[in-house]
DNA sequence: TATGAATGAGATTTCATTCAT
DNA sequence: TATGAATGAAATCTCATTCAT
C-alpha cells in the first residue's frame, strides 16, 4: 500500500506555515535574528520577501511562533518528567535527557532562544520567555535542593551556582549539536550526566 | 592575534576612548551587536550619534577594538599558564581560574564574544577570532588529552565532548556573572572546578 | 457624463455586483478611498480579496462605477428640474430638494464624491467629475444670477460666494446624514431652504 | 536699522520643524493624507525621504502635530470669544469671524481636518479630535439654544440642524478659500453672516 | 570635540493584482 | 464563483555614516 504521504485531512493549512517557520528558524539560528533580513528568509524559502507576509504578520511574529512552539513542547516533556514522582537524581537525569531530545528536535529554536531570549524577555510580547525562565528555575533548583536534602547531591556547593552550571552545561550544547551526528541525544545525555554527576577527574 | 589597526586620530586621549568603548561594550552585551544602534551608544555616552565618529571609524571598529583588546589580554594570561609547565590537572585548574578572572575583567566583551563570534569569524576583519578559536581548542583539548594519557582524567569519555563541556560551562558564566557579586572569580572558579572535576553527586 | 465601460464579465448577475458595490461604497465612505484596502472590502463582503477580481477589474473601477452611477442618477433628477421652466426661487428649491433625495439614496457615493472628487478629477478616467462640476456650476450659478436679476435674491451679495454657500451647505450634509433618521430628505430640504432663503435670525 | 530677521534667541530649534510641517500640511491638504507619500513631502521640502525622520518620528506624527497645533490655536481664539460674555447673536458673529481668521491662518490644517478627522478620531492617538468635536458642539449649540431662548434666533427650526448648517457652512469654506484672495477673512465672514442670519432671498 | 542636519542604502511592510485550482 | 498562494512595485522607516559649523 504505497501511501507515501497520507492525506492531510484537517491538518492541511498549517503545513506551509511549518515549512516556512523551519526555514526561518534555520536562518535565524545561523545568522542571528537581527542580522537576518526577511529577504534572506524568503530566498531560502524560494519566494519573494513580500510573499512571507501572506503567511505571517511580521518578522517578529515568526520569531514568536518559533519560540513559543518550542517552549510548549519543552514544557510538555518537562511536565511529564516532573509529574512522574522520581527521586531527585533520577529527575535530573530525566530532565537532562529530555533536554537533549528537545535540542535534537528543535535545534534551531534552542539556538535562537539562547541568543535572543534575554533581551526579548523585556518586551510584553515575549513575556512568556521570562515566565518560562522562572518556572524552569523552580523545577531545576527545586530538584537540586531536594537532592541535597536527601543526600543525593553534595551539600558543600552553592546550590544556585550548581543550578546555573547544570543548566548552561546542557543548553549551550545546542550551539554545536548537529542532529544526525555521531551521537544520539540519549548518548550525549548519558555522557553529560556522567560528567556532571561524577566529574571528569579519574578517581583514585 | 589581532594586528592593531593604526590609531585613527593621532593624539586622541586614550582615556575617553576607553570610556566610550566600555559604554559601547555594555550596550552591545545587553542588546546584541546588530540590535545596537550607534544612537543607543551615543545616548548612553551622553552625546550625539555623529560625535562618536570623531573617536571611531565605525560601529564595527568599536566592536573590533573591544574584542581584540579582550583577546589580547586573555592570551597574555593563558600563555603564562601554558608556559608554566604544570601537570594537566593543574593546567586545567589554572586555565579555568584565569578564565573567570577574564570574565570578571571583561564581562561585556566576553558576552559579546559568546553571542557574536561565530558569525563574525567568517569576515576577514575578524579572522583573528577564528585563529583564536583554533589556538584555544589546541590548548584545552591538548591538555585534556594529556590528562587522559597521564591518568589524571577519565578515559571513558569522548574527549571532544569533554572539551566542549568544560569550555562552554566556564564561558557561559559570563551571561549571568555580575562583577562585585557574592563570589569572587577565584571562588567561583574553585566551585566550578570542583563540580567539573568531581561531579555534583554525593559519593558514598 | 461617464461613458460606461463595457461590462467586464459577460453575464455577471447584476445583483451581486450591486451588493458588492454597495459594500465597497460603504467602506470607501467610512475610511476614505486610499485608506481602504481591497481586503477590507472583501472582508466586509465575506470573501477573499482576490475573489473581488472576478467581479471587477480593479479597485479603481469600483470607485468609478460607484461615482458614475451616482452622477448619472443625479443628473437625471437635475435635468428634469431644469427642464421644468420654473422661476429661480422655485428652481433652487427644487434643486435643493432633489439634492437631499440623492443624498438619501446615495449617501456613501456622495460622501466619497465630497472627499475624493477634487484630486480624482485630474485623471483622464475621472474627467467626467470635472465635467459634471462645470455643468453643476452653470446650473446653480445661472439660476442664482437669474434670481438676482429677477429680484428673487439679494443683489448685495457676491453671487459666487452665494453659490458656494448654497452648494456646500447642501452637500456637506451627506457627512452627517443617516438614511432612515428622524427627518425625511424632504423635511430636511424644507428646513435648509428656510435657513438659506430667510436666515436663522428672528425677524423683528 | 535693517533687521530683516530678528535673531531667534530661544525659539531656534522649532524653526525647521515649522517649515517642514507647513510643507507637509500643504501636500496633505492638496492630495489627502493617505495619498501623500513621505517622498512627496520630502521632494517638496528639497530633501530625501529618509531625512524627514531626523525631524519626525513618522508620517503620522507630522499629521498629529499639524492638527494639534491648529486646534490649540483655534481654541485659544474660541475661548477668548466665549469668555467675553457677549449676547448669542454677537457670539455667533464673533465665532464665525474667528473661524474665518483661523481658516486664513491654517488653511491647510483646516482642509486636512475636514477630510481626515472623522476616521482619525477613532484612533487613541487622535482622541483629542473627538474631544474637540464635543467641546465645539457644546459651544455652538449652546449659543444657538441661548439665542432661541432670548429670541435672537428663530424657534421654528430644529436647533441641531441649525447647528450643523452653520458649522458646515463655515468650515467647508476652507476647501475653496485661498489666502490673499479677493476677500479678507473678515469680509467673507461678514457676507457669510449676512447669509446665515438673514438668508439669501430678497425681502419684500 | 561635539552638534545638527542631512544622505543613501537597505530593511520591513503594504497592497493591488494575478493565477492555478 | 471563490480560494490560497504568490508577485512585484512601492511605501514607510531605520540607521550607519558624513560634513559644515
Amino acid at each position: 500500500m504505497p501511501t507515501k504521504k497520507q492525506k492531510q485531512v484537517s491538518a492541511a493549512p498549517p503545513e506551509r506555515r511549518r515549512e516556512l517557520l523551519a526555514t526561518a528558524a534555520e536562518v535565524f539560528a545561523a545568522q542571528g535574528y537581527n542580522a537576518t533580513t526577511v529577504r534572506k528568509i524568503a530566498d531560502a524559502a524560494g519566494m519573494l520577501a513580500g510573499s512571507l507576509y501572506y503567511h505571517f504578520d511580521s518578522k517578529e511574529s515568526m520569531l514568536d511562533e518559533i519560540l513559543s512552539t518550542f517552549l510548549d513542547e519543552l514544557w510538555a516533556g518537562y511536565d511529564t518528567v516532573l509529574a512522574a514522582g522520581l527521586g531527585p537524581r533520577e529527575t535530573i537525569e530525566a530532565l537532562v535527557t529530555e533536554s537533549f531530545r528537545e535540542i535534537d528536535r528543535h535545534r534551531d529554536a534552542v539556538a535562537i532562544y539562547q541568543k535572543e531570549s534575554r533581551h526579548l524577555a523585556v518586551q510584553p510580547r515575549f513575556r512568556y520567555l521570562a515566565d518560562s525562565q522562572v518556572k524552569f528555575e523552580k523545577a531545576w533548583l527545586g530538584t537540586l535542593e531536594r537532592g541535597v536534602a536527601e543526600q543525593a547531591f553534595r551539600a558543600d556547593l552553592d546550590v544556585r551556582l550548581t543550578y546555573r552550571f547544570v543548566r548552561d552545561t546542557v543548553w549551550v550544547a545546542a550551539s554545536w549539536y548537529r542532529p544526525g551526528g555521531l551521537h544520539s541525544p540519549e548518548e550525549i545525555a548519558r555522557q553529560y550526566l556522567s560528567m556532571v554527576l561524577d566529574g571528569i577527574a579519574l578517581r583514585r
